[in-house]
DNA sequence: GACGATTTAGACAAGAGTGTCTAAATTTGT
DNA sequence: ACAAATTTAGACACTCTTGTCTAAATCGTC
């Protein structure tokens, strides 16, 4: 690192590029072979690093591990808050704007590489490292939800949906809108565009039916001409 | 085994003791270490029994693996069937009777050591053996399922809900029953008694506001008296 | 108590993986 | 093109695990 000046950033350019693609091929093989099954020469091969490298970058396995779950937190967070500041406020059509909404928490958030791959680290590490998961549940769930249920709040208060407490409602929503995707998670697959549609579409219209307002003359006008159309 | 006598019996009946008491410490050391981190010394020992045993009955550690997903499916079975038999198609009070029937499902099915353990193991290990987990998909949801959507069929022919598709209700009543507990299942915890109530309780009011026939005016004497009682 | 079958403890070879070290090759900034 | 830092390949010691083998101990049954 250079002698006297500015100390802060040691590493180039290249040198983080490596850090990630480290990062980004532990995930994969974590993920696939476990903690005790992934093997550094083949993390490195996949990153296409030689192994010396990954052990100057991280220090060793476990290191690597909890630089990988921190990593995939941040990122899957980011894209959270990203997809929770798209949530409808103001709706046109309620249904299809929160069927929107589903769909897109689906796709950005927990179908996607980041999503998939924390979600078996937890499920699978999680008892190993209590404190590390932890600290995923305060910065993760421990933040997300709240926001959700903030925005059910306002749908509430704006007189669009007759809720009691939107804490339960919010876990519902998801609950509802990933109802038929719970077997092809538990296998980790990661189901279709339409799939995610279907149990979408499926788990809003019973949401509304629980919790929408009953439809007033002009919405019923409204959805009429659109089913005639 | 006996010279010439009844071969079909050749493990006397400490025999089958030890195989099963082998099958459940390797339950608990694959779903905590994970496959590649089980190690069969430590499962002999949590068995009680010798390394040599173990290999004496299950040949190798994959073997042994297998045999515990197939154990775990068949219990599991067992255990979701009679709690399916419990279904009440004759309801008198219907959001008391589909409670306890979620809660019923939670506690003899999901939440118990078999559920907990099938369910990590599909997760963890799910990938790596295609045809097992197949299997398990057959003979587990594959049956299952239609098995809960024909009660909910026949409750509402039985004119007590209001249902389009009987499949899409059933699985978003388990997710809806379930919807307060996935962050516990995920970390591989067990909800306490009340959380799976309370969850249940939540799941259900939200279901019946859903599928529920409007109350009648008896039904709503009966509800009213009950509530001032 | 005696017999056959099962279980046990321990040693063993073979293989795989981690983490360290070194010297040579390569990249990076100037 | 130079100098410093980084990366690389390969060898290495060490540990851990699997699966086998053997001889002694134990169990169940007659």
């Amino acid at each position: 690192m250079r002698p006297g000046f500015s100390p802060d950033i040691f590493p180039p350019r290249g040198h983080e590029a490596k850090r990630l693609s480290i990062v980004d091929a532990a995930a994969g093989v974590f993920c696939r072979e476990g903690f005790a099954g992934a093997n550094i020469d083949l993390i490195s091969a996949e990153a296409g690093v030689s192994r010396q490298t990954v052990y100057n970058h991280h220090g060793d396995k476990e290191k690597l591990f909890m630089a990988v779950v921190r990593d995939l937190t941040e990122r899957c967070n980011v894209g959270i808050f990203a997809t929770i500041a798209t949530f409808p406020d103001q709706p046109g059509d309620l249904e299809a704007d929160l069927i929107g909404f589903a769909v897109r928490l689906n796709q950005n958030c927990i179908c996607n590489r980041d999503g998939k791959f924390l979600r078996k680290l937890i499920q699978t590490e999680g008892e190993r490292y209590p404190e590390l998961f932890a600290e995923w549940r305060e910065q993760g769930p421990g933040r997300t939800w709240p926001a959700i249920a903030a925005r059910f709040a306002r749908l509430a208060y704006g007189g669009h949906l007759t809720i009691d407490d939107p804490d339960v409602a919010a876990r519902q929503f998801l609950g509802l809108a990933n109802a038929e995707l719970q077997t092809i998670f538990m296998l980790g697959g990661t189901p279709s565009e339409d799939e995610v549609l279907q149990s979408a579409t499926n788990g809003v219209r019973t949401f509304l039916r629980a919790f929408g307002k009953r439809p007033s003359p002009s919405s019923v006008k409204k959805h009429t001409a659109l089913a005639n159309a």
